[in-house]
DNA sequence: CGGACAAGCTGA
DNA sequence: CAGCTTGTCCGG
């Protein structure tokens, strides 16, 4: 029991537990034992509905009067130092970015993988540079798909402490190796993230390490910003570009977005902070590209084999890599004695041809063997085939094995040549050819990213195959030979499609000029009415737009969701 | 999320 | 009406 005079007033800490399904803020007292070392961001157990759960400290301060200070429970337990103060301002302005209840999924992002009762000393070889000169810029740099950031980021890292963001996690072990090599210290995420709360010079992991702890950050550099797997696929679906871009602003520290093809995005935030690589660098840096046009051949028995193709797949100790991106036997199929289109029985969907040679209907899963409805006919002509069938093509035109892959192949055989759905060029290596079958339907799918996607596929290529002088090359299957994205890329030189993009963009009101969301769910069009928001009606629900991120995500956080209703709220979503 | 409690269904 | 399922509410 105090006396009167050493009262002191009691300190209450507001805290997120970490609960799914739990989007609620709860007040607790900061025992006098734990004051001093509970702040914002601390990860801590506290009571609640008979239970203890851990949680995140959000704010500190004096206790809410709507809330009797009686009713409060002390916090039961110090458990963890957690993201700093910043962080946690980061993570709402993130919430509201992308429409997100609660802040939760980003102190996840931010979360230590382990607990850290304490950190260890820092390790730094870099001093902390306060004035302005030799300061790192911010911008983006566009380089080559062959060029080799290292140069780069040692020379930003050697400017003060920086955070490293590669979208794939073999490259960011490579990077933290190579980084290690050449004396500078680095933590590692999230294994080392007690150390990069410390300080180190270098902090590198995927798109998660965009949260990381980085004391007294100089710089945040984003690698391979066109990768769409820098944006989480689950909502709340927070890209690690714009996080970058905004944990940067706020830190008064230079974010570098790196690329051989940023996205509009990146480049409308740099406008004229955009560095080009020479003449000399793009000419070794792309390899040689061939355009085959397929406006010449006779639509009646069209191949998907050229003659280019089958050339490249002749050519002995040749490693050639065919992409298709549509799986199984066969999309489309047709009845060879009646013509008619075969469709689903149950939901009148064009079915498609699985790899056991069943037609499976791609909306309801319903099955059916082989037999045209129309006339009992079991002849079928494949309008579109897919990667298994195209296997056989390939093979016999080849004369040699060959190899398809899917995302779902298990480990691959060795061979000369494979076919697959665009994940084979995440699993063959050593590669001299990658030929695109049929390239228009990603040049020209329905999606306004579509050509930035496109551009992405060539880069990637672009890896596997390596420079011209090496022998690489890369086939692509056309109608369309003069489309401004083909040019570009036989120039080496995807600078070209920017200017274009970006008017195109704005023409049409898609971002970076406007916000864009999609919503799913059955509520989704009454969702979207209530909000006040431009939208438009789409298959799954409806498709929202506003003139800022700000204020889409605003209003779309202050629109009340109808009680349980299962919305998705995606904004800037992936595939729109 | 997970517990508490209320309202609804079933069988004797 | 006990015994069970299903739904709604709420936590500091």
């Amino acid at each position: 029991m105090s006396n009167a005079g050493d009262v002191t007033p009691a300190l209450v800490a507001r805290v997120v537990p970490n609960v799914t399904g739990l989007d609620k803020v709860f007040d607790y007292l900061v025992p006098e034992g734990l004051v001093g070392r509970v702040s914002v961001g601390s990860l801590v157990r506290v009571p609640l509905h008979g239970r203890r759960v851990g949680g995140w400290v959000v704010s500190l301060g004096a206790p809410d009067p709507a809330l009797p200070i009686e009713r409060l429970v002390p916090i039961a337990k110090f458990s963890s130092v957690g993201p700093s103060d910043d962080i946690v301002d980061l993570a709402h302005w993130a919430a509201t970015r992308w429409g997100a209840p609660r802040i939760r999924p980003f102190l996840v992002a931010a979360n230590p993988p382990n607990m850290v009762p304490g950190l260890p000393t820092a390790r730094r070889t870099v001093p902390v540079i306060t004035s302005g000169a030799g300061a790192v810029v911010s911008g983006v740099r566009r380089i080559t798909p062959l060029t080799d950031p290292l140069p780069m980021l040692e020379a930003i890292a050697r400017q003060g402490p920086c955070i490293v963001v590669h979208p794939v996690p073999a490259a960011t072990r490579a990077i933290a190796n190579r980084l290690r090599r050449l004396g500078l210290s680095v933590a590692m995420l999230p294994d080392d993230w007690a150390q990069a709360a410390a300080g180190v010079d270098v902090v590198v992991g995927t798109r998660t390490a965009v949260w990381a702890p980085c004391p007294d950050l100089r710089s945040v550099v984003v690698l391979d910003e066109h990768d769409e797997s820098l944006q989480d696929e689950r909502t709340p679906t927070w890209h690690a570009r714009d996080v970058a871009i905004e944990r940067a602003r706020r830190a008064g520290a230079a974010c570098v977005l790196v690329s051989p093809c940023p996205t509009a995005t990146a480049l409308h935030w740099a406008g004229d902070r955009l560095e080009r690589p020479s003449a000399s660098e793009a000419a070794s840096g792309w390899p040689f590209v061939e355009i085959v046009d397929r406006t010449d051949e006779d639509p009646w028995k069209r191949s998907l084999l050229s003659s280019s193709l089958i050339a490249q797949l002749r050519s002995a100790g040749t490693r050639v890599v065919c992409v298709l991106n549509t799986s199984g036997r066969a999309r489309l199929i047709a009845c060879r004695s009646c013509k008619a289109l075969q469709r689903c029985e149950r939901c009148d969907a064009a079915v498609a041809q699985d790899d056991r040679g069943l037609l499976v209907c791609g909306r309801c899963a319903t099955e059916r063997p082989m037999v045209c409805q129309q006339c009992g006919s079991a002849a079928m002509a494949v309008v579109k085939p897919g990667v298994t069938r195209l296997r056989e093509e390939l093979e016999a035109a080849a004369n040699r094995p060959v190899v398809s892959v899917t995302g779902d192949t298990g480990d691959l055989p060795e061979a000369d040549v494979y076919v697959g759905t665009e994940a084979v060029l995440h699993r063959v290596r050593n590669v001299d050819v990658v030929a695109f079958i049929d390239f228009d339907a990603e040049l020209l799918a329905p999606r306004y990213r579509a050509t930035e996607q496109a551009l992405a596929l060539i880069v990637r290529a672009a890896r596997l195959v390596g420079s011209r002088e090496r022998g690489g090359r890369i086939l692509v299957q056309t109608f369309v030979p003069d489309h401004p994205l083909l040019r570009a890329v036989q120039l080496g030189d995807p600078g070209r499609l920017a200017d274009a993009e970006l008017e195109r963009r704005s023409m049409l009101g898609l971002p970076p000029f406007r916000a864009l969301a999609v919503i799913e769910g059955a509520e989704a069009v009454p969702f979207a009415t209530a909000s006040g928001l431009e939208f438009a009606p789409t298959p799954k629900g409806a498709m929202v737009r506003a003139d800022t991120w700000t204020q889409l995500g605003g209003v779309l956080a202050a629109t009340p969701r109808p009680k349980g209703s299962r919305l998705r709220v995606e904004i800037d979503p992936p595939r729109a």
